[in-house]
DNA sequence: TATTGTTATACTCTATAACTATA
DNA sequence: TATAGTTATAGAGTATAACAATA
């Protein structure tokens, strides 16, 4: 409930939406995770990859697209801004694609972003119990099966 | 769990983050949100701005820019394009601001959105329990106070 | 001084189509 | 034929700065 100037009451119809607050809550989280990770240079994406990388060495940038949902026309210069600032590397795999692998100073940048994400993440898990985030993970990945 | 091409197994390491499933699940809602309102030629972001009119008439496009954390610049082009198409009017209320109405094809625009709205969240909400919905909605909000 | 509506602009994100080389 | 990586490009979405008119 909010009041504009001239005190009218402006009461919010999309309070019960679950589309609408999922986008909401999503712009807050994403907002404050740039932030958190703003003093290690990487954007949120960029981090992201890094720790599928970190997770999977030797993976391609296609099976990261896939995993993590973003096109291979667009993860094209994002591996490529990764690897000009020397966070990963690449070896040929077979004559198309190319295995990705975290180089050292990937590795410490990758310790640094888990930091930033762990700090970040707790800021807004601390809002509920336990068990509760299980059931909000839960219910997410539910909301996900319908995409 | 997946597998790439070399049988390489592919585990998600972002799967227990809240920032990223909400990214991911707000992301599939927002997809079939603009299918459902394909037919009535509005964008989600249009159609939230029309039910804001409706459950508000009279507020101004800076309320509705508040209520929905879209910035004034960015309202300008969508108001005008609802105004354009006959959905939305305006009339003045000081020298600077213009309350705004939903006009009869507005009004019945609305409703083309409110069907479309309500068939989409009910796909979604019928992943869960009436209860467990709410439970949901109340995390959400939780999460966007600390924006 | 602060606010409304506006213009101009830029940057990010996402999407598509088309090409090559390889499998 | 299908896939990996690439280029080019277009469309959203979002952000800032600045201005005129008004409160």
């Amino acid at each position: 409930m909010a009041k504009n100037d001239h005190n009218q009451t402006l009461h919010d119809p999309l309070d019960a939406l679950l589309g609408y607050q999922l986008r909401r809550a999503s712009s807050v989280m994403m907002a404050d995770l740039s932030a958190a990770l703003r003093e290690t240079g990487l954007r949120p994406v960029e981090a992201s990859i890094m720790l599928v990388i970190e997770s999977s060495p030797g993976c391609t940038q296609s099976d990261v697209g896939r995993l993590l949902a973003i096109k291979r026309a667009n993860m094209v210069p994002l591996i490529a801004g990764l690897f000009k600032r020397d966070l990963v590397y690449r070896a040929p795999v077979d004559g198309r694609s190319q295995a990705l692998f975290l180089s050292p100073a990937g590795e410490a940048m990758a310790r640094e972003a888990h930091s930033a994400i762990d700090r970040h993440e707790q800021r807004f898990q601390a809002l509920f119990e336990d068990a509760d985030v299980s059931k909000l993970l839960a219910a997410l990945r539910q909301i996900r099966t319908l995409g």
